[in-house]
DNA sequence: CTTAGTGCAAACTGTTTGCAGAGGG
DNA sequence: CCCTCTGCAAACAGTTTGCACTAAG
């Protein structure tokens, strides 16, 4: 049960910490083999898990959506594309939430919710108004 | 691109309604099958999808898990069981979030967002009370 | 040395798709 | 009649697992 800190343990944390960002246990995969040719997905998804587990990082299940882990383990909400999926943290006030939601509903022993907000990101809005720029001469279907 | 009601998706959606519940493809597809023996579960998975984009339903996607289908097409909130993933609807003031929540970030366009509650359902919280009866004179690991 | 961790391939879960034939409007 | 829908099987994506071998402590 004693965490070893393997060489592939360290590269994809460390990986993961460069990236500043929220990244799939696949994307983790294709920039960790870079500098470790001969490793496999299997020991990136066990490692994640592990690590996960042991709280040096955080395991992010957004709704519908392939899991993406986070090179910040403490406690915080995040906001995702719609077009592109690409996950980052966003703040608000929590606790004002905390305050007025309910402690217990049907029977339910509430032990925590969260919450994720939804839009559209930076780079894909700037496309897409690109795209719609071009697209008023002609019609838009 | 007109809708048909088949036999099929009648049942599916009778199905759906008459549990009153937020049941997953499969569970709709076992229930379903009693009546209709020979339908096949891409069948309940290619219905549920139509309906649910014709508003007759609606498509939960909780993280991390199965997707489920609500009856219920109307917007509201939920709250799921960490330990037999059974869903059930959450009333609170979804206003106030919406009043303090922001309305950008990092360049991202909020277009909306998603409030999940997590706890132990009632017959789960009945079942733990038991076993921790159960175990008091032994140790609790 | 011991036993946690590894690479590989194969399994598994949830979901989608191509196809030829059926049936709703 | 047409075209949406169906059943089936096979494909697919993401993730997990059994196994024999490797390496950390």
């Amino acid at each position: 049960m004693v965490l070893r800190m393997t060489n592939q343990r360290e590269i994809i944390l460390k990986e993961l910490q460069r990236s500043r960002q929220h990244l799939s246990a696949d994307e983790l995969y294709e920039r960790v083999k870079k500098s470790m040719p001969r490793i496999s997905l299997a020991t990136v998804y066990r490692n994640l898990e592990t690590m996960s587990e042991a709280g040096l990082i955080a395991k992010l299940e957004i709704s519908g959506r392939q899991k993406r882990f986070d090179y910040d383990a403490s406690h915080h909400d995040h906001i995702y594309c719609l077009q592109c999926s690409r996950v980052d943290n966003i703040e608000f006030d929590r606790d004002l939430l905390g305050q007025t939601s309910p402690r217990s509903a049907k029977g339910y022993q509430i032990t925590g919710y969260r919450v994720e907000f939804i839009g559209i990101c930076a780079s894909c809005g700037r496309k897409n108004s690109q795209r719609s720029q071009a697209g008023n001469k002609k019609s838009n279907g």
